[in-house]
DNA sequence: CAGAACTGTGTCTAGAGTACACTGTGTCTG
DNA sequence: CAGACACAGTGTACTCTAGACACAGTTCTG
């Protein structure tokens, strides 16, 4: 919790202009940016304190003042990198159609910045944009005959799933995940169909489309959707 | 491509035993599971060469004989750890069920070993455990209505499902993961509830009950089950 | 005994982070 | 109002950790 606490502070607190001293020739967030566009262009491999400094032309001490470490670094970067929540209240329609924009938004938003996915795995800080998102999910849901704790695990399935598909995404090139991944598999399963028949079979008769993201989306929300009719 | 192709070839070629020279005092075998025990005790982090390699009783070089490096290590740990598939042709019961249960298998694996969820974003080699928990859950849904490409979408729907509740585990520490993501998420919360008014009334709504895998799991099978029923 | 296969020692490199000196800037005091 | 001073920002030099390579030494079998 001790990393956490302080990626927290960052995250949250606003920052209060020191009074003496030279002027700050840096901010947070021209480093965050910067961490972002070394992160989405090389990945998060790639994001190194010398990089960012270098990209900012300063060296990598100057990067302390600012941030206490990397791991506050790419707390600062994930929280902006998902950027603020879409708006639903302003949208027409009930909630199944506001949570789908609400997940394919979310979808956008990992695809650019694949690397988020890598970072956003285990313990970490939560930052106002990403409660932000939860904010509007669960506006989307309030109303409906969902419990709170119904309501919640909506949202994180939701989540589970794009998560899903945008890193099967990443690990495959951008274009044309799934045609990539059916041959990436088939790569694999060649001469050896004997074991994994019905995998084989399966895959033969994939036809290769992207359609990953539409068919979990509508199966869930399906699934909420039968579970709110029954309670009405 | 480069590293994968090596990870392939430990992860899917038998190892020739070799005649001349000294008896090898390792094998893969023991190798990855020092690695598992190490992570299992302490996180991936914690996971250095130097650290299986005193385990084993020997420096880290001897490691490099059996293993070229450490994605290798990984890659191998990930599917030992992973393990075999359980066997639904067994099992009584529709495709529900055995779905459910592949599911919730799953689950548990990645509890024990939740490392291998960071392991696991990103592009990488798939081993042939892997590849059988897939054959498993297609096998199950062939002979449904369903396409080979929508078979495997339901498969990585539920993967996604099983992956963000031990994904929220892991992060939480073992024992009550959602009442402590509650209590996290109400600390963050006390005093901004009038920036995240639904949240806020939806978590004081919330019992805080582990409830999350059961209740996705229903959702996505309820969605899949519609899709059956309508075709047939 | 020759040659191949294992293992250990020493070394290199990259990258995060610390210690500390130097420099600039506002505030406080005589 | 001038100078001292405290404090903030930046740079240089260094430490530490960890992965990986080169190569010498050792062991075993054909």
């Amino acid at each position: 919790m001790a990393v956490e606490a302080t990626a927290m502070a960052l995250l949250w607190e606003q920052q209060t202009a020191s009074k003496r001293g030279p002027k700050p020739t840096l901010s947070l967030d021209m480093i965050a940016t910067t961490g972002i566009e070394i992160a989405d262009a090389d990945g998060l491999a790639a994001l190194t304190m010398q990089r960012v400094a270098e990209r900012l032309g300063v060296t990598k001490m100057a990067l302390y003042r600012y941030v206490p470490g990397k791991v506050e670094l790419v707390a600062l970067m994930i929280d902006r990198g998902i950027g603020e929540p879409p708006r639903l209240e302003r949208m027409t329609g009930g909630w199944r159609r506001k949570l789908d924009t609400w997940a394919r938004q979310m979808f956008d938003r990992f695809a650019g910045h694949p690397w988020a996915l890598e970072a956003t795995v285990g313990a970490r800080a939560i930052g106002p944009n990403e409660l932000g998102w939860l904010e509007e999910a669960t506006a989307a849901l309030t109303g409906t005959p969902l419990t709170g704790g119904e309501i919640l695990d909506v949202a994180v399935t939701l989540i589970g799933q794009v998560r899903m598909i945008a890193q099967q995404a990443a690990a495959m090139g951008t274009r044309d995940p799934e045609q990539a991944m059916d041959e990436a598999m088939n790569a694999v399963l060649s001469g050896r169909e004997d074991r994994f028949p019905a995998l084989a079979a399966v895959l033969a008769d994939s036809a290769g489309k992207n359609q990953a993201l539409d068919f979990g989306l509508r199966c869930i929300l399906d699934g909420v959707q039968l579970l709110i009719d029954r309670r009405n």
